[in-house]
DNA sequence: GGCAGTGTCAAATAAAAATTGACAGATGTC
DNA sequence: GACATCTGTCAATTTTTATTTGACACTGCC
């Protein structure tokens, strides 16, 4: 009776959206109304919630205000989001990549 | 006579466009013509000429076909244009950013 | 001459990013 | 109680980006 494996290409781990950040550790800390802190980067109020709620994306022109705005590298925001783009994207196509071929030379 | 200092704030290299990985170091060692490329790929051959052309981004979802059919991981990709976009949306708020105030207590 | 490829163009579609205006409800304060 | 401010969410809209399609002139090759 040959035994059936399940297996595990990819640890399939959600990364987190950078809303959940901004979220739960940066507003906290910052003691700040989310009106204030859309005020202060510059985009509209209903844009940062969208974020906050993880509906919206950080673009990378967000990911520079998120930067200054908290004093560390606009990198970190890009790079939180560039990772769940990915695992969603991974997941939209997984039907469709099966048809890529792979070239190993490179 | 008080005299004048430049002073550079950031290292202002500009990142390479993934365009560039793409038609200068996997095209050529995959032998392979762009046409066949984007058919493999399943996207237009504008498509890939517009990336290759670095006049076109590399998306999430261009990301994960280009890890599938080179055999490298898709991060590689998006991280490629990600800093290349964080690169320019640095220099197009620039003037802008000034304005963001800075929160330290992250 | 016909087939495959190249690079670029314009037009059209589709999808994503961001704004504006509105709403009901919460909370504070004078 | 009325005012101001904030909240979270909605819909409509505008703007921008991503992608496709169709077309064009040109090149190289059997």
């Amino acid at each position: 009776m040959p035994r059936e494996y399940k297996v595990r290409t990819k640890p399939a781990m959600q990364p987190p959206h950078p809303g959940a950040i901004l979220r739960l550790d940066v507003v906290p800390a910052l003691r700040i109304s989310i009106a204030q802190a859309a005020r202060e980067l510059g985009v509209s109020r209903q844009l940062l919630h969208g974020i906050l709620a993880e509906k919206l994306p950080v673009s990378a022109e967000m990911a520079v205000r998120l930067g200054k705005w908290c004093g560390n590298d606009a990198h970190l925001w890009i790079a939180l989001q560039r990772d769940y783009d990915l695992w969603r994207a991974e997941r939209k196509l997984a039907s469709r990549i099966s048809g890529i071929p792979t070239h190993e030379a490179v």
